[in-house]
DNA sequence: GACAGCGAACTACAGGCGTAGTATTACGAC
DNA sequence: GTCGTAATACTACGCCTGTAGTTCGCTGTC
């Protein structure tokens, strides 16, 4: 499911926050940052159901769409994608360009401490 | 520049283990991973000269090709990429999502808690 | 000076994506 | 039962990428 575009990842986000949507919905969802024909959408989401990201269920003559993949998954694997593509799998190298490389917020250089921690707990207490 | 592609990335590679490459030594090299004709490494420089991700010098007949793009340029704009892509640009988000996901060996924990506490001094050096 | 070979340029094609128009079908109202 | 409307299905097109064949020109060799 790896290489997933920012319009797909746009009306996933749209399922993931209704649970399930028509064309109309993902098209009404939309509007605002993007402009799509409403035949768009549904070519999309056509296109998306045969990749496996999404289903539809047949209620009357609509077509009520669901997501397959979880926002999680997405985001797993796009960072997989990232890690083994650009870094060759080293997370640590990954997580330090991240903090590095951008200006990170106090709050949340705190939180990715606190994250970090309570791994490390874990880990110790799995020994 | 953003997205970059996985074999657009092995060529970069290339690229800036050598400094500088022909078609051919290009070629070579990704040879092992990927068997691909000469004549598509030749495609694929070409095109990514005209993206801007290359430069080439004309030596003889020959087509010296050197990288514009820094591996850390392109590992900062694919992360960027997805921190705004899929994690809304939460970046202690995306930092902990990557660390939980997956087994992070204590070592690279330890790692990241090192450039953490780096980071955090920093922050107090500057205030 | 003619020719072989190497290297680059040009051309091509399939598949995926963003984009959308047109055709078709089926439901609901009268 | 007919007709309009709404929703889907089908078709299309330009662009990008991976892939590579074909052509053209230059350079060195005999």
């Amino acid at each position: 499911m790896l290489p997933i575009t920012e319009l797909q990842f746009s009306i996933l986000r749209v399922l993931w926050q209704r649970g399930s949507a028509t064309v109309n919905d993902v098209h009404e969802a939309l509007r605002a940052q993007r402009g799509l024909a409403p035949t768009t959408v549904a070519t999309l989401l056509t296109r998306m159901e045969k990749r496996g990201l999404v289903t539809h269920q047949t209620v009357g003559r609509r077509h009520v769409y669901e997501p397959v993949v979880s926002e999680d998954e997405v985001r797993t694997s796009m960072l997989d994608a990232v890690s083994e593509g650009v870094f060759d799998g080293d997370v640590s190298e990954m997580v330090c360009h991240l903090l590095e490389a951008r200006d990170v917020s106090p709050d949340d250089l705190r939180r990715v401490r606190e994250t970090l921690a309570a791994l490390e707990d874990d880990r110790e207490d799995e020994q």
